[in-house]
DNA sequence: GCCGTTTTCGGCCCGACTGTTTTCAGTCG
């Protein structure tokens, strides 16, 4: 097939995801589990499953066995799958539309469907409001109106960017680790491993007087409105509808059920099932024997994973994306931390559209810690009405230097971001390109060309000698517009031989290179560039977001070039 | 459907909560 091969892997997956919803609601027990199981292994797989099936390794991908293995192959030969078919044959079409429903699962959507005929939400309303589902066993009159809550709440579970959320959710923190209550305070959950994006906000804490740190929690500035208040639980909702949940614990469980409240929930399950294995039994209040029922660890994390046999797994790297068995093999990465990035490079001013002066920008920058930042307007192309001429951009190449000058502490870089147009070509001369220390380019228009026409694009675009980086590199924007379609192995091959860097943009709404994608251009020994894509001196910040990427897509330092020294750095720019 | 230093058969992560029951199934995280 000349199916692209990481779409293959994808479509295997979500084949499989399908199935193992079907089976979920056709009441199989474990079978949903096995599928599930698998798609996750295929759709983490660093190879292209058509080359592991070539080699009939199939059955050495966890979770296939000769079965699954067969049905792989059935997909990659006919891209289709014959069972799954059958069972949506075999499944009323709706049903699944009906267990999506909060508080609604497999089993209560196949019985309206079967004593009632439900296909669609519309009609599960009409019957609740009838007062035709009270009598339906496991049912009630509650029951109807919870339907009826949930029916008009659809929709209504927005996630939030990591980059909107973080801050909000530190601040609380530190109010609350301002108590003289609080012993100790930590942010959990989807939020601690920097997922793109968020649900909810959890905050895990340990204190004598639980009931004054809930007090604080639900009278905070930030609070609309309380949905739980318990002694060890509350569930607030913050002004800007995010909900926020807060649990106190006892200090000899605080790290069990920070490990806990943090997931991912397949990380856990597979912690788990480590535990297991050695008779021991792992829950949100500790580690402890099967047999003897003794306690064996709960009051760190580190403690918890050391008594399984495991140095300590960064948050960001807990997505049972290959980390456990990396973990027990000594090979988890060294995650590049927070404070090692030495400048940023990729910043706007208000030569093109930007907000503000170089001089501020790079006193902002010198004030973070920064060694050297990058300015990098827009090239005047089609794309960028107030991007600069080749004549402002020597203009602005005196005032960098005058910045140098007067400004202490920090080297201010002459830099550019083009537009790759769509046969390829950068959108400033060759002529004013070699003059710069550092040269960007990257699509901003054009984005939906079919896969191969892209990559062909990025590819021809990454032969320009003066090029460095390739900024925010799939186009996507969070929740909003969905990544180029590229070959991804033919553009980190490229890259790789090009020595051309790939940004990972921390803007909050892009996060581009992707984490799931820098962990696949890491094994083509591809570098990367973080930068903030600042417009103004606040968004620098946006770093933050960048690092926690490249951190969840399992990178080190030594993979990103602005954790370089200046001059290291301008070695490996050519500049 | 997978998998094995407890097993080639009999397990498969764990606990809380809710609403339904009169001891528990279903759902959720």
């Amino acid at each position: 097939m000349d199916t692209p091969p990481l779409l293959t892997n994808k479509r295997v997956a979500a084949l499989f995801y399908e199935v193992s919803e079907l089976l979920r609601i056709k009441g199989e027990k474990f079978k949903p589990q096995a599928y599930a199981k698998a798609a996750h292994a295929i759709e983490t797989l660093r190879e292209d499953i058509a080359d592991v099936s070539r080699q009939g390794k199939l059955e050495e991908i966890p979770g296939v066995g000769t079965h699954l293995a067969a049905k792989i192959e059935e997909i990659i030969t006919t891209g289709r799958l014959e069972y799954l078919e059958n069972l949506q044959k075999e499944l009323p079409a709706g049903v699944q539309e009906l267990a999506d429903l909060e508080g609604i699962g497999p089993k209560k959507a196949l019985i309206l469907n079967r004593e009632l005929g439900i296909t669609t939400r519309a009609g599960l309303e009409e019957a609740a409001k009838a007062g035709r589902i009270r009598d339906l066993p496991g049912f009630g009159e509650l029951s109807e109106k919870n339907i009826l809550r949930s029916i008009g709440a659809k929709g209504k579970s927005v996630r939030f960017l990591l980059g909107e959320v973080l801050p909000v959710a530190q601040d609380i923190v530190e109010q609350l680790a301002a108590l003289p209550q609080t012993k100790q305070v930590s942010l959990a959950g989807s939020l601690r491993r920097r997922k793109e994006t968020i649900g909810d906000v959890d905050i895990l804490a340990t204190s004598p007087e639980p009931a004054k740190v809930m007090d604080v929690f639900c009278s905070l500035s930030s609070v609309d409105r309380v949905l739980v208040r318990g002694p060890t639980r509350s569930s607030v909702v913050l002004n800007t509808g995010l909900q926020a949940d807060l649990r106190v614990v006892k200090e000899d469980q605080f790290g069990a059920a920070l490990q806990y409240f943090t997931g991912s929930k397949d990380h856990n399950i597979a912690l788990r099932r480590l535990a297991l294995e050695r008779n021991w039994k792992l829950n949100e209040y500790g580690l402890s024997d099967l047999s003897s029922g003794k306690k064996i660890a709960g009051k760190s994390e580190d403690e918890v994973y050391r008594m399984l046999g495991l140095p300590f797994i960064e948050p960001e790297l807990r997505e049972d994306r290959g980390e456990i068995d990396a973990a027990k093999s000594g090979s988890l990465p060294d995650s590049v931390p927070y404070g090692s990035v030495r400048g940023d490079l990729h910043v706007h001013t208000s030569w093109s559209d930007g907000k503000e002066s170089i001089r501020a920008m790079a006193e902002a920058a010198q004030s973070l810690g920064y060694e050297y930042i990058a300015i990098c307007d827009h090239a005047k192309g089609p794309q960028f009405s107030r991007g600069l001429t080749e004549e402002q951009r020597a203009r602005q190449g005196k005032e960098i230097e005058q910045v140098n000058r007067t400004v202490e502490g920090i080297e201010v870089l002459a830099g550019v971001e083009c537009s790759i147009g769509e046969d390829g070509t950068l959108d400033a001369g060759n002529a004013a390109l070699q003059d710069l220390d550092v040269v960007l380019a990257g699509v901003h228009s054009g984005f939906r060309m079919p896969g191969h026409e892209m990559t062909q694009r990025m590819v021809a675009a990454m032969q320009n000698e003066y090029l460095d980086i390739i900024v925010h590199p799939t186009g996507r924007i969070i929740q909003q517009r969905e990544p180029a379609d590229l070959d991804l192995a033919v553009f980190f091959r490229t890259a790789a031989e090009r020595h051309v860097f790939l940004e990972i943009n921390g803007f909050q709404n892009r996060l581009d290179l992707p984490d799931i994608h820098c962990m696949k251009a890491r094994e083509y020994a591809v570098r990367f560039a973080i930068g903030s894509d600042a417009h103004t001196r606040d968004n620098l910040g946006a770093m933050e977001f960048g690092i926690a990427t490249a951190r969840r897509g399992w990178l080190e330092a030594k993979d990103i070039i602005n954790t370089l020294p200046i001059r290291d750095l301008r070695t490996v720019l050519g500049s």
